[in-house]
DNA sequence: CCATATATGTTGGATAAGCAACAGATTTGA
DNA sequence: TCAAATCTGTTGCTTATCCAACATATATGG
């Protein structure tokens, strides 16, 4: 029980070949997360809280992440990113169906999670939620571009923040009309300047 | 991971010392196999499947049960208990209320059992249902007989099997009306023939 | 203010669960 | 009828989880 920490975070939804066991405690100490945090603010809940609510030991907990924060990012790029694999029809490809699957899903998620959470809730982590969804957005891109070429990375990170940018800016103002395909002409006609043509 | 099935049927509900991690298997297990019972005939469902579905190692079946016929009798005895001890108000004693209890609880559980069943897992099980929660009432009852006294073994078994005849005879003819006074009254007159009063 | 909890991480040794491989029994189906 | 496949138990070894104990930090309250 050494390394189990080290795969978490490589890919994070590769679970073949791990350990059923680490599976399943996982899945525990997640569950038992997601109760907890319906019924109480996130500073509030404590690794003994978690852990009792899971059925594991303690010590467990820290053999799997190094603290609670920690596990909070976990639950956010996980969730995330069967959200939006859930979605994608073109599974791995750059298209301009993918890009607007993309606006949408970020969109969506956002405005779930700002639904589910206490107010004190939303002030507080909204701003780790938004790190751990940007990260996902753009290792998907990342992985997208690559057949493509290798040194697009200022583009990844460009268009990256430019959906996070439109998802948090519609998931605040639910009132707002969304115009997905304007915001996916932008991202199109930008990446056809850089001389990648899409469809 | 030696002696897990050794406790198993001292007493079926005393979790309290046991390891974490045998509770929760054993919890998977059931859950599993519970879940299979509604799909499948009981003879049709092989312990691969019980692992399959309670994401279990095969072997760590069989650290737990010697094979699913011991499953069985666990899972019977175990569910007709805990439904008991739910019913009993006045907690371990002998009394006419709990006599009554006892007899409307073997019949409520005989007629849920046929009811949720397949047919042909009604024709096949049903003895060993019988036989297990048997074991039960018999317990209970040496349970509550020993503060009165100590040689009423006869006793026990003559009375535990009255109250399986009755519970067996209603719940598979659910047209009858049971007469729990009577019944009641034929106990507690028996048993003041040879000497032990009630209330 | 200080004492008493309570929470956080960490460690070493004990124990349950996983796994692969085995032999033998039973089923399947060609 | 016979061979291939599947199921059943069992075993030795590996690995993840449990637990108790510890040091440290952060409340909590009298």
């Amino acid at each position: 029980m050494e390394m189990i920490k080290e795969n978490t975070f490589r890919h994070v939804l590769d679970d073949d070949g791990v350990d059923p066991r680490v599976l399943r405690t996982r899945k525990l100490i997640v569950d038992g997360f997601h109760e907890l945090l319906v019924e109480k603010d996130f500073q509030a809940i404590s690794v003994r809280d978690i852990t009792d609510r899971a059925t594991i030991n303690r010590a467990t907990f820290y053999a799997h992440f190094v603290d609670k924060y920690a596990l909070f990012d976990y639950v956010i790029a996980r969730s995330f990113h069967e959200l939006l694999r859930g979605r994608l029809t073109h599974r791995c490809g750059l298209s301009t169906e993918n890009l607007r699957t993309l606006l949408l899903t970020v969109r969506d998620y956002l405005s779930g999670h700002l639904a589910h959470c206490t107010p004190d809730n939303q002030q507080n982590i909204h701003p780790y939620v938004i790190r751990q969804v940007h990260a996902q957005v753009h290792e998907f891109l990342v992985h997208w571009f690559k057949p493509i070429a290798n040194d697009l990375d200022a583009a990844a990170a460009l268009i990256s923040w430019a959906v996070m940018g439109a998802g948090i800016h519609y998931s605040e103002d639910q009132t707002l009309e969304m115009d997905v395909e304007q915001m996916v002409t932008v991202l199109t006609q930008g990446l056809d300047g850089i001389g990648i043509n899409l469809d």
